[in-house]
DNA sequence: CCCTTCCTTGACGTGAGGGTTAGGTTGGTG
DNA sequence: CACCAACCTAACCCTCACGTCAAGGAAGGG
């Protein structure tokens, strides 16, 4: 599993010295694929804290927060751009920045943005259990008509 | 709009008088692009009835009914391939075809497939209904803070 | 040393369309 | 007849969020 298999110690058995973690643990913890984390490095919208002198990319627990952050945030079906906008957002807002108002603005965008993604996910809803249901008619009166 | 302007019924003014009608009319009631439509005959999918002597497409009722149902299946996230074989499935059982067993056997698989569909969708809609909260939390605590 | 497991980059493929360009045809009207 | 909107084919590239495959380097144990 590991890459190697060094003495680690039993009592924090995942977590490395520099609580900095590679990314096939990471993908392990967050349900994400090696392929999607590093196509999010691509973007610029997860870039490792580290590099191990190999060049393996090291994950800190910041970094894995950010990720489950942004699988949270997949069912809204925002773009990555979009979502790495809402990131930045959220952690200027988190600093104490220059233009809080213009910032508030646009985190407002996002939550109607949010809440109308919402709206139509509910309506994508109704109907898949409406055809669900369609296939169970058809099921019932095929099954020994 | 139309393709030009011919004395039509009053009383029936979009319906040719054969009951077909041209791929614009059937995107302005399916909702659905020129392209996608074009798209679905490419792959087979909804192959137009007729065609007029100059070449123009020309859907039935069912074809409309067709895309409309194609429309309905969007959500569960079948692909295109997928949603033929369930047309065909399905036309299949409505003509008393040769073996009932196994086209039941298939459609079972399909509402399956559905159903489980319709459980990630729930499980999505929580979880963006949940940032959404976030970002909502997160606007209170900004706005006047 | 070898062996295994994990990791690296790079490149190409996919699904379901969207967009555009270019040139040609059709169907109906005034 | 002229005109015009709507339609046609064919080809091309673009997008998004990855999947897949290849060839090879790194980390660590025996």
């Amino acid at each position: 599993m590991r890459a190697g298999k060094g003495p680690i110690d039993p009592e924090a058995p995942e977590l490395s010295r520099d609580g900095l973690v590679q990314i096939g643990q990471v993908a392990e913890r967050t349900g994400l694929s090696l392929r999607t984390i590093r196509f999010y490095e691509e973007t610029g919208l997860v870039v490792p804290t580290a590099r191990s002198d190999g060049g393996f990319r090291l994950y800190s627990d910041q970094d894995v927060e950010r990720l489950e952050v942004i699988k949270r945030m997949k069912p809204l079906g925002f773009s990555l751009e979009e979502m790495q906008e809402l990131l930045t957002l959220l952690h200027d807002l988190g600093q104490g920045g220059g233009d809080r108002a213009a910032l508030v603005d646009r985190l407002q965008m996002f939550h109607e943005a949010a809440v109308a993604r919402v709206t139509a996910l509910r309506d994508q809803l109704a109907v898949a259990e409406g055809f669900a249901d369609t296939l169970a008619a058809q099921l019932t009166t095929h099954r020994t008509a």
